[in-house]
DNA sequence: CTCGTCCCCTGGGAGC
DNA sequence: TGCTCCCAGGGGACGA
């Protein structure tokens, strides 16, 4: 969904492209960074904060920020994971202060929740209006048995990605495609946004059983998959690289998309006379060109 | 197991 | 102009 906030930016639901932007945006601060302090203004987000999160973190060196389909994972010294998710509407920026504002903070909004600070003066601010994110603390060899990550599929930018693995993860799944792409046990990473435009690129129906899909097709959903995300990671890129957005806000920026949010609209393949139409699936949204999406 | 439904939350937009 | 209501989204819980 796009919408703006109250600045006038314009907003986007973290899908994987805009997760893989904001770590980007994320890492220079927080590789090789040391949090000195935590400030926690509520008690929880979609989940109650561990117990003692703050300060927990405190003083506690970053090694590396790593991306699993939608979540965040930071790597701590002493064998401990930050977990993060965003939900529907987290986001961070990055700020630099001297350090005796930290402890006189100032101008934060209603939204701010969580505030780390870093040894060398940065404060990375978590902001999440509808508080659908949350934030864990895990032992980093007992990540691959988290429970929100233990079950999660095939990282759509990886190398496991092939249309046999497709095949093969979707040959007893009866569920309509749409579905079956948005399940993150399937694989991670996809939301409903990129999920449409997927489909559409890729020329398949939202409701085909995903077992029916044939390898060719398979071919074409993964080329699809792989053009729409890297599409968006290039859009998140060129933010980065955006003097303009220099006060921080990280992963939001404008795409063009083909069917999302564009009922009514003609469809946009070369000798398509389709329309685009909208349908509910599983209560989401689905937007598709009827007319060559078979 | 798989499938469908509902809920969490807020702000924007439609409609009156 | 100002009010009310509906809706978007990811993931987890729950029941059939």
């Amino acid at each position: 969904m796009v919408f703006r906030d109250h600045s006038g930016f314009s907003i986007l639901m973290p899908e994987l492209p805009e997760v893989e932007t904001i770590r980007r945006g994320l890492a220079p601060v927080f590789e090789g960074g040391r949090i000195l302090d935590v400030w926690v203004r509520r008690k929880d987000l979609r989940r109650p904060f561990p117990l003692d999160f703050d300060k927990r973190l405190c003083g506690r060196g970053v090694l590396a920020v790593l991306r699993r389909g939608k979540y965040l994972l930071a790597h701590l010294e002493g064998e401990e994971s930050l977990v993060m998710h965003l939900g529907m509407s987290g986001t961070f920026r990055i700020e630099n202060h001297d350090l005796a504002a930290f402890h006189h903070p100032r101008g934060h909004s209603a939204h701010d929740h969580v505030i780390f600070h870093f040894e060398q003066g940065a404060e990375v601010i978590y902001n999440d209006p509808r508080r659908f994110g949350f934030m864990d603390l895990v032992a980093t060899p007992k990540l691959l048995t988290y429970p929100s990550l233990a079950h999660l599929g095939i990282e759509p930018l990886g190398e496991d990605f092939t249309p046999e693995a497709l095949q093969a993860t979707f040959a007893s799944v009866h569920a309509p495609l749409k579905t079956a792409l948005l399940d993150q046990r399937y694989i991670a990473g996809l939301g409903n946004i990129y999920v449409c435009e997927i489909l559409h690129r890729a020329c398949l129906s939202p409701f085909r059983p995903a077992q029916s899909v044939n390898k060719t097709e398979m071919g074409r959903l993964r080329q699809a998959t792989v053009k729409v995300l890297c599409a968006a990671l290039e859009a998140g890129g060129s933010t980065l690289r955006d003097h303009r957005h220099v006060d921080g806000r990280l992963g939001y920026f404008q795409h063009h998309f083909a069917v999302y949010d564009r009922a009514g609209a003609a469809c946009s393949h070369k000798g398509c006379a389709g329309m685009i139409t909208r349908i509910v699936q599983g209560g989401r949204s689905t937007y598709f060109c009827a007319q060559c999406q078979i």
